[in-house]
Order: structure tokens, then C-alpha cells, then sequence
DNA sequence: CTTGGAAAGTCAACAAGGCTGACGTAAAAT
DNA sequence: ATTTTACGTCAGCCTTGTTGACTTTCCAAG
């Protein structure tokens, strides 16, 4: 009861409004699109869409991964994660190795190129990401990754904390 | 003078590893997946989808804007736009008037049915901002915001504080 | 008054990347 | 021996993005 504000017990619930609500809700859109931008346009060099980095970034971050997992993480259906899958292997940046233990699973893995096309796609999405971060500080930060934690379904927390 | 910048103090930068930006990206992309998920399945009712609910978003923000403007927010072709608009007009959400000033222009205004179902989508987005805003407390919020502004493009932060 | 150009709309064609359904094969599990 | 699982694939559909070409309307400058 330290102010006497109608509705806080201390705690001002202004960040709580519709307004506020709004506001964060449009800033999640227009930061999404400077996300994904710089990729965005790095792939178009190699006529790939996001879907393919999305593969890629999971499979650096897993190597080894198996496309169950893959389509689990990723929220799509196998035959829209095949399709650009079958593309990478294609073109020599995904490698897809039978399973040892168990023969129906395939392992992916990233090539040597796989991995180069990587390095180049989470280089760019890193290098706007750390400017944001410097500039806002090591306490937004923290904010910022606790705040999207909780918009998270418990599904995607799980696959988060992998 | 504790503001997290390199050299400032003793203050770590370990908040500026490439782990900890790799975290940073992939709460992005879940986090926007729990995002959209709402809106999402309300839209399936209408069978409408994503784009028609950013159109009737921005429509709601700003009654009476142009679909120029418009397309410089959402950053899309006036052909696609367009064909997002047509349906929203037909269906009877959406109206479009005739510029008093510039007859060229149309003004683009929510009809009564329209306002509900943008009421009832950023209702149910709202739902999820405010438990995630809840949870994570107003400093959280704070830094949230501020990340989010600082990963825009300077163009989109200039819409974001229109 | 004429004309250039901006604003808006439309048509056509195409691509990425989602989706469903159906089918096949191999291997594991029961 | 049968069922289930993991994966791949073919076919077809939808949304939403793209480019290019063309028309109509209409403001404003010459």
C-alpha cells in the first residue's frame, strides 16, 4: 500500500491496460518482420525460403535429429518438412543417415556447405539481435526472454528448454 | 552508468554470447508461434486467415486510413492487399469511402459486424499478452518492450510509434 | 486547358509453404 | 503373425506473397 493508486497494492497495474496490451502486441509484429529480415534476404541468393532455415537452424542447434523430432519442434506436417528437406539433402547441404539402434529413424546432420549456410543465416539474425540486446541492456534482456517465455503454448517451453 | 555497455564498468557481457543470443532467437520464434495461435483458430471460423486479421488490426487502430498507408505498414503489394480487402468488403466488414479531400484516396473504416471480430481476435490475443505480462511483472514488461523496439527496422519503429 | 503522374483497382500468372488424404515400405513392438 | 511406428512420396488444394501490364480517376503543374 505504498501509493494510493485504486487497484495496487503497491504495484501499479498500468502496464496491465488494453493499451498497453495493444502496444506490445504490435511491437511482437514489427519486430518479428526486422527478425527476419536480414536471413530473409540472404536466402533469396540460394532461392530458399524461411522454412529452410528454420531446418537448418534446428538441425545445427541437434545434430543428429531425427524428423520426427524435426516436425514436432517445427509445428508443420511431414510432407510440408520433406519438401524442403528433400531440397537440402538435394543440394548437398543436409545429410540424412540411417539409424543405428533403430533403422526406420534418420539422422540429420548439416554438410560442411550446410553448415557454411548456417554460420551465414545466424550470423546476420545474431548480429541484429546483439545490437538490440546492447542497446537495451542486460536487465531488458532478461525481461525480454521471460515475457516471451510466458506467451509461449507449454509445448514449445518444452522443445525451448531442450 | 551501470547500463550493461562494454567498457562502462565491471558490469558481464555474458548476456552478448552467441548461446545466449541463440536463445534469444529461438524464444522468438516460439514465442510467436503462441502468439498467432489464438487469432489463428478464431480465423478458421471465418475461414479468413492471418492476413485478414493484420489488415482488420490496423483498420481498428486507425480508422479512416488510406490502403497506401496501410501498405506501408504491413509491407506487402497492393495486389495482395488487395485481394484481403476485397473479401473483408464484400463480406461486409470493412468499408471503403471515398476521399473528401483526394477522391483517389479510400478511407478505410470497420463496419459494426467487422469491429466484432476484431474485438473477438485481439480479445483472445489480449488474453494471452496479459497472463504472459502478468506473470512476468511490469520491470519484465519494460525490457520486453524495449527489445522488441530496438530488433524493428527504424522504418517499422516509426509506424510502431505513429 | 492540357498533360504528367500519383493513387487505386484489376487481371493474369507464378511460387513458397502450409494443409489433407492415400499409399508404400521397412522395421520395431506386441 | 499382426499391428504400430517412422519415413517417404504422389496428388491436389489453399493462403498469401510476388511481378508485370493495363485502366480509370483525378490532382496539380505547366
Amino acid at each position: 500500500m505504498a501509493d494510493g493508486r485504486p487497484g495496487s497494492d503497491g504495484e501499479s497495474l498500468l502496464f496491465l491496460t488494453d493499451e498497453q496490451l495493444r502496444k506490445g502486441i504490435e511491437a511482437m509484429f514489427f519486430a518479428y518482420r526486422g527478425f527476419t529480415a536480414d536471413p530473409d534476404r540472404l536466402l533469396e541468393e540460394y532461392s530458399y525460403g524461411r522454412a529452410h532455415h528454420r531446418a537448418v537452424h534446428f538441425i545445427q542447434r541437434s545434430p543428429g535429429t531425427t524428423v520426427n523430432n524435426l516436425l514436432s519442434i517445427l509445428g508443420v506436417t511431414k510432407q510440408s518438412l520433406n519438401r524442403v528437406l528433400r531440397t537440402l539433402i538435394a543440394d548437398g547441404l543436409v545429410e540424412s543417415r540411417v539409424g543405428k539402434r533403430d533403422k526406420r529413424e534418420r539422422h540429420l546432420y548439416l554438410t560442411e556447405s550446410g553448415a557454411a549456410l548456417e554460420r551465414r543465416l545466424s550470423e546476420a539474425q545474431r548480429r541484429r539481435m546483439r545490437a538490440a540486446y546492447r542497446a537495451a541492456g542486460p536487465e531488458a534482456v532478461r525481461g525480454f526472454r521471460l515475457v516471451l517465455e510466458e506467451i509461449m503454448d507449454a509445448e514449445m517451453r518444452a522443445h525451448f528448454h531442450g
